[in-house]
DNA sequence: GACTGTGAAGCCATTCACAGCT
DNA sequence: AGCTGTGAATGGCTTCACAGTC
C-alpha cells in the first residue's frame, strides 16, 4: 500500500461510496460485495474495488466488505474523522440556504462564521449565527482554526473574496459562484457551478434531437 | 468536421469559455487568442482549440477569433439560443434562492413552475411564481414544454421525485440533493453535490498535511 | 462458489509540436 | 511573426480477466 497519486475521480466516488455505505448501514447491513456498491452509486464494480485498493486491503476474499469498518475506513481516508471549521461568505440567498444546511454536520463540517458587506445584513441572524462583516473575517478564521472557506456571493465580487480568504490564510475554497477564481497553487479550489451542469443538460437534449443515437 | 462523441470534458468548458467570452465582449474586446482564453478560464490553449476544432473553424490563423462570433457559435452548440423552460421540484431553502436566482435568464433558462409537497408553502409565492402541488406538475409540463427538472428535495424523497419527472416526460434532471437518483439511461441527469465537492477538499488537505508535496 | 485484489489491456483526454494560413 | 487546426505522443482512468483467498 502506497499513498500519492490518488486519481480525482476516486476521491469524488468515495465520497458516494461513504454515503451509500452509512445509508446501507442503518438498515442494519452488515456485509456489502462490490458489486452491491458499485450499483448503489451507478459504476462499475472493478471500479470500487480499485479504488478502495489504493488504501489498503479492506474486504474479504469470498465475503465483502464489513459495512461500519469499511464506512469508518473512508471517513478516515476523507479526513472527516475530525469536524471541519467551515466560514461563509455571501449572506445572499444561496449563502443564507447553505448556513441552514443540516446536511453539512452529518458530513462533519460546522459553519463556524458568515459573513456579508452589505449593512443591511450585517447583525441579523442565520440560524444562531450572527452575520458578520468581512473585517471580521481574519480573527474568526483564527479562533476556530479554519481552513476551509465557501463562496457565496456574486460573480463580480468572488475574486475579491477568494483573495480575502487566501489573505487571512484559509487553504481550501469551495466556489458556488459562477467564475474562474485566480489563487496560488497551493489553494484548493473546488467549484460546484449550477450553469455549467445545465448547459451540459442542454447541449446533450440538443444532441439527442439533431443526431441519432444508439 | 464530424460530430458525435464529444468529450464530456469539453462539453463543460464549453460553457466556461461562454462565459468568459460575454465578460470580455462587454469590456469591447474585438478578437481574442486561444492563449487568453486558456488563461481566463485556467486551461491548456491547446485544449482550447482543439475543444473548438469538435465544431467547426471559428478562428483565422494569425489572428485569433473574433469574440461575438466566437460567442454566438459556442452558445447555439449549448443550445442557449432558445429559451429553456425548467420546472423546480422543492421550495424549501435551496429551491427558494434557485427560483429567485436571477442567473440563470442570463443564460437562457426560465423557471416556469416550482412544486413542492408542503401545504404549508403552497399557493406562497416565489417572485412572480405561486408554490404549486405536485399533482399540477404534469399539466405545467406539457403546457410549458419543459424537458428539464431541477431536483431541490431532501434525500429521501429525491428518487420518488426523480420517478414523478421521468413519468411526466421530463428528459434531463438537474439533481441537487445528495444522493444517486436511479433513472432510466434515455434521462440525463447532472448531479451538482457540495458534500462531495467539500469532501474532495478535506481529502486533500489531509494528503498535503501528511504527504510531502513537490 | 463467492468475492477480493491487481496486472494487463483498452479507452479516453490532454498536451506537444508543427504544418499551414494571414 | 503570430496564431489556428491537427496528427502524434503522452498520460490518466476504467474495465477486463484471473489468480488468490475464504
Amino acid at each position: 500500500m502506497k499513498t500519492l497519486k490518488i486519481p480525482q475521480a476516486t476521491v469524488l466516488r468515495l465520497s458516494l461510496y461513504s454515503r451509500f455505505l452509512e445509508q446501507v448501514a442503518e438498515k442494519g447491513v452488515v456485509t456489502v460485495s462490490s458489486v452491491e456498491i458499485a450499483d448503489g452509486v451507478g459504476v462499475n464494480p472493478a471500479q470500487v474495488r480499485k479504488d478502495l485498493a489504493y488504501f489498503g486491503e479492506f474486504g474479504t476474499r469470498g465475503v465483502g466488505y464489513n459495512v461500519k469498518e469499511l464506512s469508518q475506513h473512508i471517513r478516515k481516508i476523507l479526513g472527516l474523522h475530525q469536524v471541519w471549521p467551515v466560514v461563509l461568505i455571501g449572506a445572499g440567498k444561496l449563502g443564507s440556504a447553505l448556513a441552514l444546511y443540516e446536511g453539512f454536520q452529518k458530513r462533519s463540517f460546522r459553519i463556524v462564521g458568515v459573513f456579508d458587506n452589505d449593512p443591511e445584513k450585517i447583525g441579523k441572524k442565520l440560524g444562531h449565527l450572527e452575520i458578520l462583516p468581512l473585517d471580521r473575517l481574519a480573527e474568526v478564521v483564527e479562533e476556530e482554526g479554519s481552513q476551509i472557506g465557501i463562496i457565496a456571493v456574486p460573480a463580480d465580487a468572488a475574486q475579491q473574496v477568494a483573495e480575502r480568504l487566501v489573505g487571512v490564510g484559509i487553504k481550501a475554497i469551495l466556489n458556488f459562484s459562477p467564475c474562474v477564481l485566480n489563487v496560488g497553487e497551493e489553494v484548493i479550489v473546488q467549484n460546484v457551478d449550477f450553469s455549467v451542469n445545465l448547459e451540459a443538460l442542454t447541449f446533450n437534449l440538443q444532441m439527442r434531437r439533431t443526431v441519432q443515437f444508439r
